[in-house]
RNA sequence: GCGCCAGUAGCUCAGUGGAUUAGAGCACCAGACUUCGGAUCUGGGGGUCGGGGGUUCAAAUCCUCCCUGGCGCGCCA
């Protein structure tokens, strides 16, 4: 790829003209190459020379020149290499080596832009994880188009990636408890019975609709038992329905998981207790208030954390703690959680507490997005489960649609929070940016299909003499399939799967573009095999892309 | 009070040290096709990058103080 290779000749330009005495020696900084904003610019261009420049105070364009004269290049990579502004060195690719690349991605078909960065390592990353208390809101269908997408990056980038879902099934669980006792209370209440929703409970209809389906399956087979009895009966019940539901939700939007972890396995392996045990064995740990406490200072927290309440029970972070050693574990090399924003608050003592357990905390991320609002119209939707107007993501499917909607979720940065406003997304569905993007490959598909109507088959294609290829427009869509290697491997790297929709848009832009000036089919038959060529390789990256975003690619619209 | 995130064009957002004019989409205005899909393309107007100070040859980007908004701060999950 372009860019390795001229940060290699770069570096090797600057130790080599110090070592030929032209520059003076100085610690090599790491060469900074960027993609110009302004394309008379070049392709490429890097700020080498100034940097060098202000560490020995030479003249930053003497510098450059130096830098220039030392550079020797891979044949047939750059068509110009020049010097501009205060002491930027500029490259521009050669047509030729363009060509070449059209040629590379036509044989390399969907594996064009793999890399093996991640040598094969496993990695395990965890994301949605929703309690078992409602179905999959909008929010974690954010977090379910992320953890998707960055799943597919590490993937093509030479990470085996595992996918998994943890379902906090513990009974001990107070959420679970309190999901229970609403679920009673809107199950007798179905019965014509007084019952009240606990304070703390939750107030969504889902949960009457929960006690009408339970009703109709099982009659009032509940009310003579003891409380004790009907709330276990409920609590299994609820748990197994639930769990289903967002099996489903997840099902529908696309995202499938390697593995559904049950918490409550952790404690009956005595998992649990066995981490806390380690704790204690390695010193980390103390005794206070009747409660046992994890040092979590000692790493880098602000304050200590509660493992064992008083009563006995574990907290949640101990069975985070002994969650996270299970996963380490089963031999996985890195982890990686993706979290909601109200989870923020527990990073520093989930690190902490891997920490203390023994791991390189180097080895375990967590990643935070932030919130979805959504809105309808001006008038802004709560979102808490526990406030009641749960806005599911099976609703938002069905307003937009899973494509639009996964579309949506990658376009900003997780950390920005994200407006969704449904009355716009609803009305205006075909001005979604996704369909800017579908209609690319929908019009890709449909040239192709003229061409073969027109017996114009792939075997000429892949014999095309790219030479034929050079018009401006010609060369800029080269230039984009180019960009895909390192788009995919910096999104993967820096955790950016926006990045993959930016430069969706931007690629079908450029097709749409090209398609605009440059005739496909034509009676130029040289040039129109040449031109399919380019076309089915803007078609290989478009689907690429797609396929990591996880958004359909529809031969029609 | 403390922590995290955000504040960039009318709106939604990219851009985390680089190039006289800070980008994109939407919206708005003006144009483009007798042939491969007009769900397209071309051009235009529109911004004291929340504010002050600092570091640097170079700051939307780094440091610092302040302002505004969101989220979190439990022996809940």
């Amino acid at each position: 790829m372009p860019r390795e290779l001229l940060i290699q000749a770069l570096s090797d330009a600057l130790s080599q003209a110090q070592s030929a005495g032209d520059l003076p020696e100085s610690p090599s900084p790491e060469v900074d190459l960027q993609t110009p904003r302004d394309p008379r610019h070049g392709d490429f261009s890097t700020s080498l020379a100034m940097v060098v420049a202000s560490e020995t105070g030479r003249p930053p364009r003497e510098v450059a020149d130096t830098l220039v004269r030392h550079l020797d290049l891979p044949e047939g990579l750059a068509e110009s290499v020049n010097i501009a502004g205060p002491g930027f060195i500029n490259f521009v690719l050669s047509p030729t080596w363009l060509r070449r690349l059209v040629r590379r991605v036509l044989e390399e078909g969907e594996d064009y832009g793999r890399s093996d960065t991640g040598r094969g390592q496993r990695l395990l990353l965890e994301f949605v994880s929703a309690n078992p208390t409602g179905p999959i809101a909008v929010v974690q269908g954010r977090a379910g188009a992320l953890g998707d997408a960055l799943a597919r990056l590490f993937e093509r980038t030479g990470w085996i990636v595992s996918r998994e879902y943890c379902v906090n099934d513990a009974l001990n669980s107070t959420r679970v408890q309190r999901f229970a006792e609403t679920l009673e209370a809107r199950y007798l209440q179905q019965l014509g019975r007084q019952a009240a929703v606990p304070e703390d409970g939750y107030q969504g209809d889902y949960v009457i609709d929960m006690a009408e389906q339970l009703v109709a399956a099982e009659g009032d087979k509940y009310l003579g038992m003891a409380r004790d009895e009907r709330l276990a009966a409920l609590t299994e019940y609820s748990l197994q329905k639930i769990v289903a539901d967002q099996q489903r939700d997840m099902a529908d939007f696309g995202v499938t998981f390697d593995t559904w972890f049950m918490e409550s396995t952790l404690y009956d392996d005595d998992e649990v207790s066995q981490a806390v045990e380690t704790l204690n064995a390695a010193g980390h740990t103390y005794e206070a208030d009747g409660a046992l406490w994890l040092k979590a200072t000692a790493f880098g927290d602000e304050q200590d954390h509660v493992l064992i309440r008083k009563d006995g029970r574990p907290t949640y972070l101990a069975g985070d703690i002994a969650y996270h050693k299970n996963k380490f574990d089963r031999g996985f090399d890195r982890l990686i959680d993706i979290w909601g924003p109200d989870h923020q608050g527990h990073v520093r003592r989930t690190r902490a507490g891997v920490q203390a357990i023994g791991y390189d905390p180097s080895r375990f991320e967590i990643l935070i997005h932030q919130i979805v609002r959504l809105f309808r119209g001006s008038e802004m939707v709560r979102m808490s489960k526990r406030a009641g107007d749960i806005v599911p993501l099976s609703g938002l499917i069905e307003d937009v649609g899973a494509d639009a909607a996964r579309f949506f979720f990658l376009m900003q940065s997780m950390e920005s929070h994200l407006d969704f406003d449904l009355e716009l997304a609803k009305k205006r569905a075909a001005d979604n940016p996704v369909y800017y993007v579908q209609y690319a490959h929908a019009r890709i598909c449909s040239i192709l299909r003229e061409a073969a109507d027109r017996g114009v088959s792939l075997p000429n294609i892949s014999d095309a003499d790219l030479d034929r290829l050079g018009e401006p427009d010609e060369l800029a869509l080269m230039r984009k399939l180019a960009d895909l290697p390192h788009e995919v491997s910096e999104a993967a790297q820096r955790y950016e799967p926006h990045r993959m929709t930016r430069y969706a848009r931007e690629l079908a832009a450029t097709f749409h573009g090209f398609y605009t000036n440059c005739r496909v089919l034509s009676d130029d038959t040289e040039l129109t095999a040449a031109r399919l060529a380019l076309v089915q390789a803007a078609l290989t990256v478009l689907r690429i892309v797609l396929t990591i975003i996880g958004v359909s690619a529809p031969e029609k619209m």
